[in-house]
DNA sequence: AAGGTAATACTACCTTGGTAGTTTTAAAGT
DNA sequence: ACTTTAAAACTACCAAGGTAGTATTACCTT
């Protein structure tokens, strides 16, 4: 069980977001954060961790009267698991259609371009 | 009504992509280009296609006795509104992370390298 | 001690993707 | 004409994400 199926929809993702720029994070921390964007009740956000919990990508502690949730999947696992999901799907595996595809599809700004040339620059040292 | 949402889930963006691959397809055509990944019942796919039909994904017409399924969609359009969403939910709208992400946790061969330098010089061409 | 407040627990419901069985319809063969 | 066959239509389920109301619990204030 190594790999808990990373497919998490929207909110759920929003959520963890939530968890990994902190250590830890009250419903309420979370519901606060959310606010925003979404108007949920916070009952929601609640129901939402303890399902999270169940699927085993969150934890929790007790803190006096709340319970103070942790995200305990990595970012980096996340989004690996689902950027290597949309490659393969929709690309059929290919990097470079995926990339293409993201940056003829976008605005995309002289400085993200001189990035990614060095990224690329990078990777190539990498094999070389 | 511009962007229909495209939310698809894996088995639509399959049989999307049977159909982007002809003109026209039957169920019984897209049943069996998907029977070796997927073993599903033909009235399965008979089912999705008619869904997809009332979301506005796909059309059909009759042909004798059965009908021929023709995307509604273009690849270009689903693609770019999931790579989008993708890089809008998962790095906060950052292609920069993205296509960096993309690249640390895959392998990429030379050659993948040496063509993604080129989009990226085609790019800045572009915008220079 | 009583009442307010805020948190979790429980329950319920809706939607969507996915899956497939059963029924109906109609064409095609003999 | 009758039977076989193959398609579409209809119906039914399940799981998961999402949403939130109600019930319960426990702390905190006066």
């Amino acid at each position: 069980m190594k790999s808990p199926s990373h497919r998490l929809g929207d909110l759920q993702l929003r959520i963890l977001q939530s968890l990994w720029a902190r250590p830890d994070a009250s419903v309420a921390e979370v519901h606060a954060e959310l606010k925003p964007e979404r108007d949920l009740a916070h009952t929601t956000i609640a129901t939402m961790l303890r399902k999270m919990e169940a699927r085993g990508l969150v934890t929790h502690r007790e803190e006096g009267r709340s319970f103070l949730y942790r995200a305990k999947v990595a970012a980096e696992e996340v989004s690996r698991s689902v950027g290597q999901h949309l490659v393969e799907r929709l690309f059929e595996g290919s990097l470079t259609d995926a990339v293409s595809h993201l940056l003829t599809t976008r605005e995309v700004s002289r400085q993200e371009l001189d990035e990614l040339e060095k990224l690329i620059q990078q990777a190539k040292r990498r094999t070389k």
